[in-house]
DNA sequence: ACATTATCCATGTCATGTCATCGATTCAAG
DNA sequence: CTTGAATCGATGACATGACATGGATAATGT
């Protein structure tokens, strides 16, 4: 078969199975992964507002408003509008939002470890690289 | 930061590029990149039943039968229960189906130049073997 | 100052991905 | 042969990804 539609395929069954085994991971912390990855954001780079956040985020549908929402309905995000532009609602983490992030990286700990056992570092940074490269070009 | 995570994330951002693309290409067929790669799945493989066409989507979403739906809606897929057993049902494609098929490719083939540009031949093997690891791992 | 534009976000629509459940059908144990 | 288990597919529920629209607000041009 081509080879570029070889690569495509294994993408996106890379991309499902990567899914599956973080989803499963986080399940018992009740959130998904998108969830959990806009918290390890917002725990790094708070405040956010909603555009910041969706330009972090490697899934940035649009805006994350409705992704946001979930998080405040969970109590993990609060939400308010700055003050300086009234357009614009500044995210911060909750109390309960700061543990979820820590819970959220020891969640991920097991399996960045069984990621690690997967390729050299050399195969890493290549296969990175090449990723990467689908998304330089024009 | 760790390497285990750029590459997960390089996956995702590549995954999301791709579909992308190629959800881009597609639109003026009037088929969805899910629906398109059913299609072509069925002009190789027909008759298929749905959980036949299911295991050999990439994207195996439990079964497939919302999806067949709009392809039959859209006059793409024949369906009728299987005579052997009426459990099953059987996928063909209809006439609309088949030209649909060729369209698909012709409109996938710039895109797969495209990519062709992308990495050289190594590199593609390299790449398509790493990702692969992924999905052989316990 | 006013009118036009642009930005930010909320919201609606549609198609998926994931999980769970259910009815129909077939299979298997006895 | 009959009863219970397994299979297949339809369907509902929820979260996302992509796209479009609209309202509130701010910035810009005149």
């Amino acid at each position: 078969m081509d080879e570029v539609l070889e690569f495509v395929l294994a993408v996106k069954a890379a991309h499902r199975e990567i899914n599956r085994r973080f989803g499963e991971a986080l399940k018992p912390l009740g959130v998904t992964v998108v969830q959990a990855e806009a918290i390890l954001v917002l725990a790094d780079h708070e405040p956010l507002t909603l555009g910041e956040l969706g330009a972090r985020l490697v899934a940035e549908a649009g805006n994350p408003s409705r992704l946001v929402d979930r998080l405040h309905a969970a109590g993990l995000v609060r939400r308010r509008p700055s003050p300086d532009d009234r357009r614009h609602v500044e995210l911060t983490l909750t109390p309960q939002g700061r543990e979820m992030a820590v819970r959220v990286q020891q969640a991920r700990r097991p399996l960045l470890d069984w990621g690690r056992g997967l390729l050299d570092d050399s195969e890493f940074v290549a296969a990175t690289t090449a990723l990467r490269r689908v998304l330089d070009q024009p």
